[in-house]
DNA sequence: CCCAATCTTAGAGTCTCTCTAATATTAGAG
DNA sequence: CTCTAATATTAGAGAGACTCTAAGATTGGG
């Protein structure tokens, strides 16, 4: 039960990936064809569709992780604990789930940045996504902070932190720490940007 | 140069809208076919594309108004405004802009908001759409409130009120009103949803 | 009434994605 | 090692979105 044939589907799924990110950066999304990735992968085009149900989710590939990080962050969760700091705990977890295949600073982490960035069609599945994370996250917020937040509240905080740390961290200017920054947009997305007048 | 022309292009756009959204409530989005838009507009599926580069953008048909609304906001923006209250008039003037081809209480327009909320390709594509508004938003915002704000508060602070209405409104309970409900909203996006410990 | 600009349309073709049926590969039992 | 059952891969047919080009229809202005 050990898995040759888990090992060699890890393989293929990889190679996939690999040869999707390569081919995207080199000719552009849409100028890539499937068959293209499935050629350069040693697989038929038919394969690709049994490893990922479109084109787009090869950029999006193991993402789902994002769901058991928040299952983690409140299981954990005291009930004496502030609302505020249990947000910024979870802005913390999520950000320091490694999600992907590749680790931080390979190059192909950079394409698929670059990618998410600029492709819209790339842009829109990520944003869909990261409300999906934003749905799930409003409505635990919701069940553990029993009747200090309803659901409508629950779901405009966690709307404006995602919403804020999207906005901002696509403008990163290179010379700021990524991690000083998150903490700081979540605190203001939290306590407020402006004082009231 | 009155336009018979112009007025008949007005009603073939019409039409295809609302044979569009008249078969997506029957039939269901992925299951109707341009084809069949075009057959019951009484037009040929080639012209369709002559309206609409996609079919997904005959539910956004119209759309583009609130580029001109920013405009609006940012035009009659004065110095002394504090930022706060520029904020919440843009958010005023955005919400009350009729960008929709049918009157708010036409039942293709409810057609419209379920479809928006219920199909994943089509909430990305409003997603993305919202995203292009608050980018536009947070340019205009840090040139007019100078050093106050960088480009990066300024996204911030955009992406914040946009992701907190957004999550806020889909899932607005009936027997709350809606525009209370956004000024509310927005008010604790800027000025914050929980006190500083 | 005619010309020129503009709209519509048919048709061919590409690509994503689905489905089905056939083939190949592997795990585990004998 | 061999056979069998489960599972993976694949070819092929086909629907549907979208593009492009060239031909045909309609309209505004002279």
């Amino acid at each position: 039960m050990a898995g040759l044939r888990e090992e060699k589907k890890r393989r293929t799924r990889q190679a996939l990936i690999e040869a999707a990110l390569t081919l995207f950066d080199e000719d552009g999304y849409d100028a890539t064809t499937v068959a293209g990735i499935a050629a350069r992968a040693g697989v038929s085009p038919a394969t690709f569709f049994n490893y990922f149900v479109t084109k787009e989710e090869v950029v999006f590939a193991d993402q789902p992780v994002y769901d058991e990080v928040l299952d983690e962050v409140f299981a954990t969760a005291e009930p004496a604990e502030p609302v505020a700091d249990l947000v910024k705990r979870t802005v913390h977890a999520l950000a320091g789930a490694d999600a992907w295949s590749f680790p931080l600073d390979h190059p192909l982490t950079v394409v698929r940045t670059r990618l998410l960035a600029t492709v819209p069609a790339l842009r829109a599945g990520y944003l869909l996504r990261n409300a999906a994370v934003g749905d799930r996250w409003a409505e635990k917020l919701c069940e553990t902070c029993a009747p200090q937040l309803d659901r409508v509240e629950a779901a405009a905080l966690t709307g404006a932190v995602l919403g804020a740390l999207e906005a901002a961290l696509r403008r990163l200017p290179g010379d700021r720490s990524t991690t000083e920054l998150v903490l700081d947009i979540v605190d203001r997305a939290v306590h407020g940007f402006l004082p009231r007048a």
